[in-house]
DNA sequence: CGTCACTACCTCAGTTAACGAGGTACTGGG
DNA sequence: CCCAGTACCTCGTTAACTGAGGTAGTGACG
């Protein structure tokens, strides 16, 4: 039942995307997916993508949710980082480090810096 | 048809490493699993996830391969890179380092924060 | 001689989560 | 009135990994 096993990270890095955003303050679930579309240059999370992937970590009790009424447009839900989800983005971020190491040993081929790539 | 579509990424390392092992010269598949087992520390690629993955490469035409009688063992599948799984694995390993740099920008945090806070 | 361990290949059912395409509902502009 | 934008959500389809098998050969143990 670990969460973020393995198996996962290889198609999962929606759930560390969400977890990071959500660090430093609470946002509303179509805001997140804005943030990270500002931040990654290419990456682009769907909505399909991103809504069950938010329900599963408030389920888990990674997040809590809470609706708010919006002023101006539709409600909308914000989402803060419960103490177990910053523990859970911790493990996450180790596993993605380490995940990208161990890809990066064995795709590097021919000897290659991996510093560069980091130092962009 | 692009090979190692942005959503495959996220769980398709697999045929990155497969590519990457046979760069350098040709592997049967059992060898392909115990070399990457054994260049990339905790990375176990299972049998389940390898043959497949090199029967969908092979389909492609990135790999070819031969059989070959085995002295003294069960014969043998030798997988070699082609002209256009060369070219594969370059756009692979450029859309993996473009992806690590993109989750890395998200998944930063705090400007600078990584090793510094909370050193594991 | 049976069976165990190892190599080497393969397949199948089950699961997970992404994708595209929808749908609801409210606001504001042409 | 309809379209665009915000904001939430769900559904069916698809990809591919997992675990658990199965085949078949070799060599070693007792």
């Amino acid at each position: 039942m670990s969460p973020l096993r393995r198996s996962q990270l290889l198609k999962g890095t929606t759930e560390l995307l969400i977890l990071s955003v959500l660090e430093d303050e609470p946002h509303h679930g179509y805001e997140i997916a804005q943030l990270i579309r500002d931040r990654g240059v290419g990456l682009a999370l769907s909505e399909s993508a991103l809504y069950p992937a938010l329900h599963r970590l408030e389920a888990r009790g990674a997040l809590s949710g809470s609706w708010e009424e919006g002023r101006g447009g539709p409600r909308r839900r914000y989402y803060t980082l419960t103490e177990s989800g910053r523990g859970l983005l911790v493990d996450a971020r180790r596993e993605w480090d380490r995940f990208v190491t161990e890809v990066g040993s064995v795709a590097a081929g021919a000897p290659r810096t991996v510093t560069e790539v980091r130092s962009a």
